[in-house]
DNA sequence: ACTGAAAGATAGTAGGC
DNA sequence: GCCTACTATCTTTCAGT
């Protein structure tokens, strides 16, 4: 981690670029009052430092028939940290596993599962999540509605 | 929803802007190897349906001061949906919330919650989420590392 | 649907303040 | 750190298959 700090226009820059990633140098020049060879080289440090991590593309889950979201609670029943290292090893390799979470608390992990529908994940579930070595029991939540999905976060 | 399906070369389209959304229109021509008329046209017909949403940078959380992630758990103690929608308009306005969305099962809404540390989750909890009305419990869980965190869908 | 090529716009670089 | 100006590269359009 570097000492380097960010200023007023680095983080305008990382608001814009949170909500819309093709934004042009020339667009972003002009909301912010500045030269476009300056955001360019501001863009280019952001990137070097690591505030930026990469620039993705969010698809409709429903156009790509991922209508069924899940959060699963998985309690372990031993905690060396070979048994997590492999529960993590194994989990992440499942494609239906889009976020994988150690956690504080009455649980160990917390898994949310993208899948068609409730026979898929039925499926992935019975064939897969508790197939696991050293797993005690997994609670499952669905998603009736999403109120709010953000990847920004506001500076 | 239209009854336009997509086809395998819309298909590694999407699979290729989901990792990195800044590839040029030569890069995708070159992978596919198909012209770069035909990833255009490909790709403005892909927005246009709404299999791709928008484009977004993705920030390292932990460079911007969002060290800590909790799940938040959330019961209401009634079920009209004005109180749920009332929940949901008041909740979605702070900004360390990430996500929410509407559960089956024991509680009524899981949050995302990004702060600063302990004592920033505190406070909004304290000053924030627990104000708000008809709520019974709010229960905390929080993320002690990320083992996958993921945007893209397999296609 | 796909292609190649032209025209226009943008990214990326260099030199100066 | 910011700017203008230049060149390389990319996007976008379109006539042709």
């Amino acid at each position: 981690m570097s000492t380097t700090e960010i200023d007023n226009l680095d983080r305008e820059i990382l608001r814009l670029l949170q909500k819309d990633a093709l934004l042009t140098n020339k667009e972003i020049s002009f909301t912010t009052r500045k030269s476009i060879a300056t955001i360019h080289e501001r863009i280019r440090r952001l990137k070097e430092q690591g505030y930026i991590e990469r620039s993705v593309a969010i698809l409709n889950r429903k156009k790509i028939n991922r209508n069924l979201i899940a959060f699963s609670q998985v309690l372990l029943n031993d905690h060396t940290s070979t048994t997590l290292a492999k529960f993590e090893e194994d989990v992440v390799k499942f494609p239906e596993v889009m976020e994988c979470f150690q956690m504080t608390g009455t649980f160990d992990f917390i898994l949310r599962i993208a899948t068609s529908d409730m026979d898929a994940y039925h499926h992935f579930y019975r064939h897969k999540l508790a197939t696991l070595a050293n797993i005690t029991s997994i609670q499952s939540f669905f998603v009736l509605s999403e109120t709010k999905s953000d990847t920004a976060y506001p500076i």
